[in-house]
DNA sequence: CGGCCTCTTGACAAGTATCAAAGTTTGTGG
DNA sequence: CCACAAACTTTGATACTTGTCAAGAGGCCG
């Protein structure tokens, strides 16, 4: 089973204004002025690794920007299968449909240590009507998420299993090409690329023999970025 | 090779105001005197199957609101070879990207003949900023499309072939359950669902032997949709 | 130390891709 | 209107990839 919700770290107020990561986020085109008009707490939160961000049909009362780590966002099949239909890293925006929908349609969890702020839907809806510099960036947030669901069913649901698997590697070390690959459980590799765990563990497997990847320690591997370039085609 | 573009047949400035789908459509909520902040044409058109609506890479000065028929947004790879990452039927928009990004990331093709409306970009971004209420009309198209993405994802990249192609046969005749399904090329067909266009007319025959499809006439088909619900598992 | 969970590996079965050939429809020109 | 060519579809044979079932190895925690 999956762990359930945990309560997350409190860290109290945001500050956007000052945010490290402003100019990739929601608020990136807003002055001064427009943090005026925001009256409930945007709360900036810890969360663990297999943490919960929100679950299938939770009412959507907040949109959430992730500054650090990686969310996946699970579709739970009829028959109780799993397939994660997209990833979130620093810079992106989960659960973006709350904008529109009254409760989530899909599950949010955290794959590695998560930094995020908790937005309140009514903050963007109270925004959006203060001020038009908003419209505009948020549109881009509903791009980059389609634009990962079409990366995602192109690159990842397509070819081979050694191929996908290539491709995932790839992209997530495409933000830090130099850095380690903090990797996770083969169920959830599997998930995302739409095989087995067995097939996944043994890709990996076939990987390390051939030096693609060096494991540095457990789940940390280092990417021969090139030579995943070529696996992928 | 594909069909290069077509000269669209022009019938000439739309009427918006007595669309028969607009409630489905980018300008639902619009009132009488924001059609008054119109001022570029907005073009119907009739497309002819196999015709192309932009390509790859075009400069992105439209929004299409499709009112009828099919249309295919179409990756292309590298090595050539085609994955259709989403379909638009009637009610939905293609090219909604062009309000954020100079060129369109993908080609759009109509599978069936189409009747379709061009809304220039300016237009929509005009109104944007003389009427609120256009932003969440634009927001919930960017969900459908965002919506449809995740579902191809789920329901037609995972699974054995003849669950994908279940899937896609219920999908596409679910807007009139008991009119039978136009089919369109087996390679189209194979590039929806990530298979073969061998496996999906080998997939198909089976279907057709075990009662599942009954051929009306070349490529027209009535569907079983128990059955297919049957077996899409 | 033992139990639990995840990962790895093996053997086999099932599904799909690939290569090839024959059959069918469509469009063109005589 | 017919004949022929081109494109698309169907079907077959075979090889490759992946799923499934099962057992063993390694790590984590009480």
């Amino acid at each position: 089973m999956q762990p359930t919700r945990i309560a997350a770290a409190w860290k109290g107020l945001a500050a956007c204004q000052s945010c490290g990561i402003r100019r990739l986020a929601l608020f990136a085109d807003l002055e001064a002025e427009d943090f005026a008009h925001i009256h409930l707490p945007i709360e900036e939160r810890s969360i663990p690794a297999g943490a919960s961000l929100y679950g299938l049909d939770d009412p959507a009362e907040a949109v959430f920007t992730v500054r650090a780590g990686l969310v996946k966002l699970v579709h739970i099949q009829p028959d109780g299968g799993q397939r994660i239909v997209r990833l979130v890293r620093a810079g992106g925006v989960a659960g973006i449909e709350a904008l529109v929908r009254p409760t989530y349609p899909h599950a949010a969890m955290a794959l590695q240590p998560v930094e995020l702020c908790r937005i309140p839907t009514s903050v963007v809806t109270r925004l959006q009507t203060e001020t038009p510099r908003l419209h505009q960036r948020l549109m881009e947030k509903w791009y980059e998420a389609l634009s990962v669901a079409d990366d995602f069913l192109t690159e990842l649901a397509t070819g081979h299993a050694r191929q996908r698997l290539a491709r995932l590697l790839l992209w997530l070390s495409e933000d830090a090409p130099d850095q380690p690959v903090r990797l996770f459980s083969r169920e959830d590799l599997g998930a995302i690329l739409g095989v087995t765990l067995e097939t996944t563990s043994r890709t990996i497997s076939e990987f390390r023999r051939s030096g693609v990847l060096t494991t540095l320690s457990h789940n940390l591997v280092r990417c021969d970025r090139a030579a995943l370039a070529d696996i992928a085609g």
